[in-house]
DNA sequence: CCGATACTTGACTAATTTGTCATATTTCGA
DNA sequence: TCGAAATATGACAAATTAGTCAAGTATCGG
């Protein structure tokens, strides 16, 4: 289980423009890759794959460069993270068995299913509530705001279907 | 965010084992590729994982095979998970950035350090609890028993550093 | 002790993900 | 209108992960 890459540093970018005062500024991808210590080429591709995704704008052109499509306590991690890369726990696994059957026995009754799904509904119940405005407070306000979303309730009711 | 491919056969390969009755009679890699539609030889790469991992023992030679090394009860899908692939949700990413500079810029204050860190032992907090005795009942059995973990407590106490 | 069955090992190939390059397009300002 | 500064795009190269192959070692039964 892990967060690729896209995610990783994704997340780091769109936190930068959220950072941002005020946060409807634009901020070149030059600039970007340079406080996230990463080439720009590769921050150029993850800015427009964040753009396809809808959670920030480009401005094209001399003085141009990106900043979020809506304020910071708008964009949840949730969605950052499933713009970034499918969050995909095994749900779809059932489909890619290698060589022989493509065909999936588990179908009717299949012991990991439902993990996978409680799973998943669990990392997002958490992570939906977290907003960047709540990320871009400094380190002990961040770790302080997310101790307090976990201790809210568990799991309020299923209500989203995945971390898509 | 992903479970990987060892993650998941694992488990299930896994999980064959731990139905089986008695669990610690053993079985074959060629019968837990056929119940499981994988190929025999990645079927036996993924055990020799496991049992590196201490999770089965090998019976070499004619009637040999794989039992569980412990009884299901004693085993949680963390523990699995954690041996078929290191679990690591960016704690490790500040070392690897690609190209320019090999130092990580982030680690006097982090905005992501403490978010993967909660949410590491939020998960591994779900995944310890949950062995793989409760696992192998039938779907609606596994379903109602996630549900029951789940509604325990939130976060009991940060008691282990990660999901390693 | 020989052969069949089953696990062991390491090297190899294939697929996917990461990251780079070259080239095109847009915009501003002199 | 031309050049500099910026994003856009698709093809490519590198690294990682997935899965296969072949040749080995252990054990049992006759």
């Amino acid at each position: 289980m892990k967060i690729t890459a896209m995610q990783e540093y994704g997340l780091r970018c769109i936190l930068q423009l959220a950072a941002r005062k005020p946060s409807t500024s634009h901020m070149t991808v030059r600039e970007i890759a340079k406080q996230e210590h990463l080439t720009p080429v590769y921050v150029a591709k993850i800015l427009v794959t964040l753009r396809r995704g809808g959670l920030v704008k480009s401005i094209r052109g001399v003085n141009g460069g990106y900043a979020l499509s809506r304020p910071p306590r708008e964009i949840s991690a949730a969605r950052v993270l499933a713009v970034l890369g499918k969050v995909d726990l095994g749900k779809n696994l059932c489909k890619r068995f290698p060589g022989m059957s493509s065909h999936c026995t588990h179908s009717g009754d299949c012991r990991i299913r439902p993990l996978w799904y409680v799973l998943t509904q669990y990392i997002y119940n958490f992570l939906d509530r977290l907003t960047l405005d709540q990320l871009i407070q400094e380190e002990a306000g961040v770790s302080r705001e997310i101790r307090r979303l976990q201790n809210q309730n568990p799991l309020p009711a299923p209500k989203t279907p995945a971390l898509v």
